[in-house]
DNA sequence: CTGTTAGCGCATTCAC
DNA sequence: GTGAATGCGCTAACAG
């Protein structure tokens, strides 16, 4: 690139308006879509600045305005499977409204995260929106912080914020209603570390499935890593243990597909001789496998957009209420539950 | 959260003097560490600003500066694997330096992304980084931007930007050479859409590695997606055509996988009677498959790093150059190329 | 219709 | 040491 010699600096109002001939309030006006200028003076004005390629300084206009049109986006990890979802979301919803995001990574430590906090209050962001990596509450910003915050997918610790968190809950339910209705009644689990709010939630909301049906869970849940080592490893024990078993619930689409591995090396055939569905929807794993991965979508997209709509609406002065919001999360069937043609 | 009824606005350097009572130019100095200043009064000063809380405000200072400390990341699109350590090298880089980071989403279309470059223009950002979904050429933004301008990994296809991106020429050749050391000689090829740069750049590195043995490619490479279906269907088309190949360079992970996913069928151990490389480590393929994938890794955080240096640099007015970098990239050497024990 | 004026929050002269 | 005054780029009242 060529060394940008300070070069010509961006031009402002003043030189559109010495351009125009007029004063910086008419050429103001002008630009602004004011009804009391005239036709031809906003021409002038409108050509003045095409020629300029003046943009206006939305830091000046921030400052008198005491709004900045930003927001911030804190993150405590961008590298998981689950933020980029709810950023995208988060994204498309502010760029539509013309706001612009900060993107702030605190890569899960809370120093790095209070400095971050620190510089986007400097930068006046009008609201901020938390996103955590684990649906397990986390500490709260506090009250104290001068414009409206949203927690999304990991929900704030404090009753009085609002969080945004996929409903795991239904999620468990869901999955063993699918494969209920598909006609299996011995249904195994298979997930990941069982400290993980998500893994308990999503037990409990398969419990209630099952009780509903007038089953039970075919062992106790296996808990290990959210990996497909793990869903390997934990099927053949299953198997083993539980021949009987028509299908497997999976707590990951990770584990599920190392389930489907060694479902395939044990002779079993998915779905005839055994059902197995995933969570997640990461469409990498589960539109790639064999057969293809039903699945639980947490809808993550549709979660960052909300949150931004929320964020929007508070700093439009609207209530938009506190506690965690569970959100609804979605099948998807694909061929490991339902055989295809 | 409870209705920020236009809470206590942020305090203003005004509070902070008043509460210490002295003038804003005093307080101004005693919280930036002028050295002109009574021991006593910038106490009282810096007891009052933090009992408001007060935090600067950078816009009111970046009108005063000319630069705001901001800069612009403006992305193609989010979704793929190739941004986000790009994006986490580079807010990483930033936020060291106390730079905040604007993300902006094109999702790959072109007025979205001029709509987008305005904003941040508006906003004044001190530089820009542009970041691509391939390693094709985009369409430069052109040399009237008012910042500097650095491309990740799509270079701009004006050589008078800077442009950086991974060197897949390297990667290929790379690929073969560690096959090649491993004692293979009957090498083949299955990639992705050939109409991809990456794909045409890898070959033609790997073609030259193959040369430099005395060794040719076993077959054409073969062309299709970069998916697991794709790599398990290609696999089975050669290993029955030339039965006789004893490596497989993949042009993605995916593809590896569906790779393994095959030669396990086919009853071909890898990596004693076959061994496989993938490309662009991508981990949660990688070194979850059996056996673990040895792969290429293009070291985008690094890349991601090395883009922010350059703003860096260019806002500091350094000349940082101009043309397309290729950025080195890494072998990493797992059990599909070389027994494990 | 158009121009003058007054700030938004802050750092920086330059008098006192 | 300290404070009053100036201006960064812009918009909103007003005055002409």
């Amino acid at each position: 690139m060529a060394p940008k010699e300070n070069g010509p600096r961006a031009a402002t109002l003043t030189d559109v308006a010495r351009r125009a001939g007029v004063s910086i309030a008419t050429a103001s006006k002008a630009l602004n879509n004011r009804d009391d200028v005239a036709f031809t003076t906003r021409q002038r004005v409108l050509q003045a600045a095409e020629a300029l390629s003046f943009t206006p300084n939305a830091m000046a206009k921030g400052l008198l305005a005491g709004r900045t049109g930003t927001v911030g986006l804190l993150t405590s990890d961008l590298e998981g499977r689950f933020m980029i979802p709810i950023l995208m979301g988060a994204e498309d919803a502010f760029g539509a409204g013309q706001v612009n995001v900060f993107l702030c990574d605190a890569r899960g430590d809370a120093i790095r995260e209070k400095h971050h906090l620190r510089a986007l209050l400097s930068r006046r962001v009008d609201g901020i929106i938390v996103v955590g990596r684990q649906t397990d509450p986390r500490p709260s910003l506090g009250q104290e912080i001068p414009v409206p915050v949203v927690y999304a997918y990991a929900p704030s610790d404090d009753p009085s914020d609002l969080s945004l968190t996929p409903d795991n809950y239904s999620g468990g339910r869901l999955a063993i209603e699918h494969l209920v209705a598909c006609g299996r009644t011995r249904i195994a689990h298979i997930t990941g570390d069982p400290t993980y709010a998500a893994a308990q939630d999503r037990i409990a909301g398969a419990r209630s499935g099952l009780q509903a049906a007038g089953l039970e869970l075919v062992g106790e849940p296996m808990f290990s890593e959210w990996t497909e080592h793990w869903g390997r490893d934990a099927a053949a024990i299953l198997l083993q243990r539980h021949p009987d078993v028509d299908a497997i619930f999976c707590g990951s689409d990770q584990i599920a597909r190392g389930v489907l591995d060694t479902a395939r090396e044990l002779g079993r055939k998915v779905p005839a001789d055994l059902a197995v569905i995933g969570y997640d929807n990461w469409e990498v794993l589960s539109t790639n496998s064999r057969p293809e991965l039903t699945s639980i979508d947490a809808n993550l997209q549709q979660l960052g957009r909300q949150a931004a709509q929320r964020v929007f609406d508070a700093i439009d002065g609207v209530d938009i209420g506190e506690g965690t919001h569970h959100l609804p999360v979605r099948l998807v069937i694909r061929g490991s539950t339902i055989p295809r043609r």
